[in-house]
DNA sequence: TATTGTTATACTCTATAACTATA
DNA sequence: TATAGTTATAGAGTATAACAATA
């Protein structure tokens, strides 16, 4: 495809997939973070309490595996801490470490706001079918998987 | 869906094709930056000179027209006339107004750039077919079709 | 010496408010 | 009084460098 007029260009650039797709990323991702606002959480917050739920060890290895900022893992921590969704606890068998555990206010939090995404979901997707968003899922996660692990690119984050 | 154990969690998040967009849309990004950096160009210089070319008077147009702020419009516009990629003019019909026009050399960068894209987009979808390329499209805009002028919704952008 | 968590600092991006010249 | 463009300033978000405690 090329400009054939000058008027043309603005049209050509807006019908691309990929910048429908930048899009369309943003406007997930600010649905995300209304859905998940009542909770007073944004989507990195629920990654940060996703990842300690999942019982990685360490802040680093939470860092490492979501792609955020070990310094900015500190602040979202620090958020989750003082709204007593999660504890921090020194490592007993390496006192560098800390071991993040997640109060029982964060399970229910977690609880709460995991609904409401799904709630987020079923707005996003919209009246496609189920046929319609299997194959989807199924592109999405193609390309990205194409695509993971490419340099330049950004990690996994939220 | 609902979390059935703490160690779901993280898959569960990460699993969600709401999820998966947001990060490929930050990955569309990233691909398109990196094809226009060469010409010196960010997603949103190339929104600015694609506007222009497309003949939107005057910047209060051209920043309405994309939901790019008009203080941020003067500084791409800046970047760009420091390019030598548009110059701006009085309008002697309203001289408050600049008319913004694109020169020669950047109707030639708009066509290279344009051309990077095309190689991005074919790099983005990967081996996905015609077909499958058809019904992406089509999906996506039909969601960004149903969610667009939503109140709370970040407007068009790049 | 290297690593973990932390703090301080700087940098980027963007929005808000105030200014000027025109209408 | 209102609008177009501009500038100055401030705010979020994030990354870089340096630090104390521990290995």
């Amino acid at each position: 495809m090329s400009i054939t007029s000058p008027a043309d260009a603005e049209a050509e650039l807006l019908g691309r997939t990929g910048f429908r797709l930048v899009e369309l990323g943003k406007v997930a991702l600010a649905m995300a973070d209304g859905a998940l606002e009542p909770y007073g959480l944004t989507g990195r917050h629920l990654r940060a309490l996703t990842l300690a739920a999942s019982g990685v060890p360490s802040q680093q290895g939470m860092a490492a595996r979501s792609g955020i900022d070990r310094t900015t893992m500190v602040a979202l921590l620090d958020d989750l801490e003082r709204r007593g969704f999660v504890r921090r606890r020194r490592d007993p068998a390496d006192r560098r470490r800390h071991l993040v555990e997640v109060t029982d206010e964060g399970k229910a939090v977690l609880h709460k706001a995991s609904h409401a995404l799904d709630r987020t979901e079923a707005e996003l997707l919209g009246e496609l079918s189920g046929s319609d968003r299997r194959h989807l899922g199924r592109m999405v996660e193609h390309m990205l998987g194409r695509l993971r692990d490419r340099p330049g690119l950004p990690p996994i984050d939220c």
